[in-house]
RNA sequence: GUGGAUGUAGCUCAGCUGGCUAGAGUACCAGGUUGUGAUCCUGGGUGUCGCGGGUUCGACUCCCGUCAUCCACCCCA
């Protein structure tokens, strides 16, 4: 019986898997080197954890399963809440700042699709316990960090930063109830992913009032802090959570430019995120010119700890999916098959007789004893065999028992490289 | 859940308005005077033409159904 691969699967062939271990590999250094410490959790939860901040719907997107003991558990689709019960069990005795990275497995049980699958893994990182911006301006560095080591310049891709408190401040003078924040965000978040028209009549729907939804619209099309009009900015300076959001803003656009990375960084109150959980900046990193989807995407939450059940201590965080980053790397030509080795010997031994193959076996111990990476050939056949799979093998040196070796106990150690070769007594092993 | 496209060798694909034993490139295996990596040459098909029905003398080809994959919606932590 043939049994295929799930849908939304992949399988990490060698070539593949070196592909994901390069950019895996990536991440865990761009975390290191900015300060931040590699934590992991259980690959599956409790479902009513998910449940939590996104109700009952998240369900159906996510993979559920009941165990022997009737216990209602769910596979991780994301690994924040993760995150917050482990900090909320022993946030008394972890040193602040709590800088955490993980690269979590995740399932999700959506249709797959371009950049999104059912599986996958996601670069997390998040900073507990600092409300100062300093701390967005990090997360947003280490993004973009990460990234620009890649190749991927401030042409290619684009860091786009609003507030979720400037929107709030904003539409709150508008005169919109607090209480309908909630269900606007998830709306707004859509703008630049539908059509006008689309957007128009699905924000209708919520703000009846025309000259409203047009204060709202222009808004988000600012580009540029200092050079919005003097209404809107009237209206967001009305209230002081408008004023602070913006002075926020301000000071994390300039410390995004002491950290020499301004030019990859621009203001954009479209930005919003669909999730309820934010309460202070956002932003999403995209692909300047293609239409992928966001490459990541992440926030401030003052309020994640606390409706875990811990205490009321903030974080902001950022987390990015290896499916886009892929499609983009390869778009930018960053990344070609086979362009990454799947083997990286340092020895290979090899013999033009099988008289020899336990001479050739207890050589390639003795490299391997030294800690050298050895492979050996498994039979006898022609040299030339033998060599091409030294050479695909990536071997650095081909270790050749022959007649010289019978004869008077030397092996020829060929240099893979260069191509020379010389002969050495073979009790140097 | 909705719509569109595509299913032929491990991979990329060709195969016309139905007609001989189903093909190419690549990969892989073997060999090219039993001692040298590339290229080249020779040989090897590794296949339930996604699956099931139907039409037909005859189906990879046409029709119906089904499954799968991809793309776009919905959703997106």
């Amino acid at each position: 019986m043939k049994i295929q691969s799930v849908k939304g699967t992949r399988d990490f062939y060698p070539p593949l898997m070196a592909v994901r271990n390069f950019i895996a590999d990536g991440w865990k250094e761009a975390s290191r080197r900015n300060g931040f410490e590699e934590y992991d959790g259980p690959i599956f939860e409790y479902l009513k954890m998910y449940q939590v901040k996104s109700g009952d719907e998240i369900v159906e997107q996510l993979f559920n399963f009941t165990d022997r003991g009737q216990r209602h558990l769910a596979i991780r689709p994301e690994i924040t809440p993760t995150l917050a019960r482990m900090v909320n069990q022993q946030i008394n005795a972890l040193p602040r700042p709590i800088k955490w990275f993980s690269v979590p497995r995740l399932c999700r049980a959506e249709r797959p699709q371009k950049g999104r699958l059912r599986e996958f893994f996601q670069w997390n990182i998040d900073i507990i316990g600092v409300d100062d911006v300093l701390a967005d301006a990090e997360v947003i560095y280490t993004s973009i960090d990460y990234l620009r080591s890649l190749g991927l310049t401030s042409r290619d891709i684009k860091a786009k930063i609003s507030s979720r408190k400037l929107l709030a401040g904003f539409l709150i003078n508008l005169g919109i109830p607090e209480g309908q924040l909630d269900t606007i965000y998830p709306i707004l978040d859509k703008k630049t992913k539908l059509p006008e028209a689309v957007f128009d009549e699905m924000l209708a729907k919520v703000i009846s009032h025309k000259r409203t939804a047009a204060a709202i619209k222009e808004f988000m099309e600012f580009k540029d802090l200092s050079n919005i009009s003097d209404y809107l900015l009237e209206v967001i300076r009305n209230s002081d959570e408008g004023t602070e959001a913006e002075e926020e803003l301000e000071r994390l656009l300039d410390l995004l430019e002491t950290m020499g990375v301004g030019d990859y960084c621009v203001f954009d109150p479209g930005i919003v995120r669909g999730l309820a959980y934010y309460t202070g900046v956002v932003f999403e990193i995209h692909d300047a010119v293609g239409d992928l989807r966001a490459v990541c995407g992440g926030g401030r939450y003052d309020n994640l700890l606390k409706d875990f059940g811990g205490p009321a201590v903030s974080g902001t965080g950022m987390g990015m999916g290896d499916c886009v980053l892929e499609i983009l790397l390869r778009e930018k030509g960053l990344l070609k098959d086979g362009q990454i080795a799947t083997l990286q010997i340092d020895n290979f031994v090899a013999y033009t007789d099988m008289e020899l193959q336990k001479d050739a076996i207890s050589i390639a111990a003795k490299l391997r004893e030294k800690g050298e990476a050895t492979d050996i050939s498994y039979k006898s056949g022609s040299l030339k065999k033998q060599l091409k799979q030294a050479s695909n093998a990536g071997a650095k040196k081909c270790i050749i028992l022959s007649k010289e070796f019978i004869e008077d106990k030397k092996l020829i150690v060929k240099d893979m490289g260069t191509g020379e070769q010389e002969l050495i007594n073979a009790d140097t092993f």
